[in-house]
DNA sequence: AGTTGTCAAGCTAGT
DNA sequence: ACTAGCTTGACAACT
C-alpha cells in the first residue's frame, strides 16, 4: 500500500505548477515555467521518498498550454534529457504516479470539438508519461463527463468514443466515480463494455451511491484492475463539516481514516490522500501506519 | 510589498 | 440569467 497525496506540497516552498497567462504565452515563458516545474518536481520527489511517501499526482501545469494550438514548441523533444533522468528516479524508488486531467476533459461530450481538444489534452498527459519512461501502472484520471439529460446515451458515447482511442492513451486511462453525476456503479458498467479499470474515490463514493459499502464497491473496482495495470488506486478523502456536501476536509480525520482502513482491511490498494493541506496529512498517516506494524 | 480580480477549455445545480 | 464549484491555486495588474 502506497500513500500519496496530489501534486502540491506546502512543506517545500517550490511549485511544480507554475503557469502564466495565455497573453503571457512565448517560447521563453513556456521554457522559464517547464524548467522551475521540472527541478521542483525533483525536489517534492526526493523529499517524498526520504518521507515514505510512494504515489504522487503530477500537476497538469507541469508544462502549461501543451495541449493549446498556440503551443508549438516541441517540448517533449526539449526537455528529454529531464523526464529521462526523473523518470529514472521515479523507477529506481519505485514511486507510483498518477495525473488527472481537469473537468474540461470530456471524452463523451457531445461538441465533436470538445472531444477533440480533450483527446489532445489526454495526449499531452501521456507524452509526458511515456517520456518519463513509466509503464502502464502510471495512469491518468478522468470522470465519465457530462449527462446531457440523458445518462444512458451519455454513457454509450463515452463507450463509443473511448473504443477510438489510440493505444497510448487506453493503457493508461481510468475512470473514477464522481460525487453528483456517475457513481462506481456507473463506471463498472462502462468497465465491463471497455476494460477501462475504476478507480474508486471513497468520498464521492460517500456521496454518491446506491447503498454499497465502501468495502463491497472497492472490490469491485478492484476487479477491473489487471496486474499489468498495477494495484487499484483509490483517492481518499472526507467532507469539511458545516461546508457544502463534496468539500474536501482541510485536515485528516484520523478516526475517519481508520474506520475506512478498517472496513477495507487484506485488500491492497494504492491511495491518494485528497486533503487540502497535503503532504501534512499524508505523513500523519504514514506515522499511523508504521505504529500499526 | 501587499491586495485582489481573473484565469483555455465545460458541466451541473443552486440562486 | 448568472455563478460557484470542481483536484483550487497562482498570475498579473492594481494599490
Amino acid at each position: 500500500m502506497k500513500i500519496g497525496y496530489p501534486c502540491i506540497n506546502r512543506n517545500i516552498g517550490c511549485t511544480a505548477n507554475s503557469t502564466f497567462r495565455l497573453a503571457s504565452y512565448s517560447r521563453e515563458n513556456l521554457i522559464s515555467k517547464v524548467e522551475n516545474n521540472l527541478s521542483c518536481l525533483r525536489n517534492i520527489l526526493e523529499f517524498n521518498v526520504k518521507q515514505g511517501l510512494l504515489f504522487f499526482r503530477i500537476s497538469s501545469d507541469l508544462v502549461p498550454f501543451a495541449s493549446h494550438p498556440i503551443c508549438r514548441f516541441d517540448w517533449l523533444n526539449h526537455f528529454k534529457t529531464d523526464f529521462k533522468e526523473i523518470g529514472a528516479f521515479i523507477q529506481k524508488n519505485d514511486l507510483r504516479i498518477s495525473m488527472h486531467p481537469d473537468q474540461f476533459v470530456l471524452i463523451n461530450a457531445k461538441d465533436s470539438d470538445i472531444v477533440k481538444r480533450s483527446i489532445n489534452e489526454l495526449e499531452y498527459h501521456c507524452d509526458l508519461l511515456d517520456a518519463l519512461g513509466l509503464d502502464k501502472t502510471a495512469r491518468v484520471q478522468i470522470h465519465v463527463g457530462g449527462v446531457y439529460g440523458e445518462k444512458d446515451k451519455s454513457m454509450q458515447r463515452f463507450i463509443r468514443e473511448y473504443r477510438k482511442l489510440n493505444m497510448k492513451i487506453k493503457k493508461r486511462l481510468v475512470i473514477e466515480n464522481d460525487d453528483k453525476l456517475y457513481s462506481v456503479k456507473d463506471c463498472l458498467v462502462i468497465s465491463n463494455e471497455t476494460g477501462i479499470p475504476v478507480l474508486f474515490d471513497s468520498f464521492h463514493h460517500q456521496c454518491l451511491n446506491h447503498g454499497e459499502t465502501n468495502r463491497e464497491s472497492l472490490v469491485m473496482a478492484k476487479s477491473t484492475w489487471k496486474n499489468s495495470d498495477g494495484s487499484l488506486m483509490v483517492d481518499y478523502s472526507s467532507q469539511k463539516s458545516g461546508a457544502r456536501k463534496g468539500t474536501h476536509t482541510e485536515h485528516i480525520n484520523m478516526r475517519l481514516f481508520r474506520q475506512f482502513l478498517a472496513e477495507t482491511e487484506g485488500l491492497n490498494f494504492d491511495i491518494m490522500l485528497e486533503i487540502k493541506d497535503k503532504e501534512k496529512s499524508a505523513l500523519k498517516v504514514i506515522k499511523a501506519l508504521n505504529n500499526l506494524i
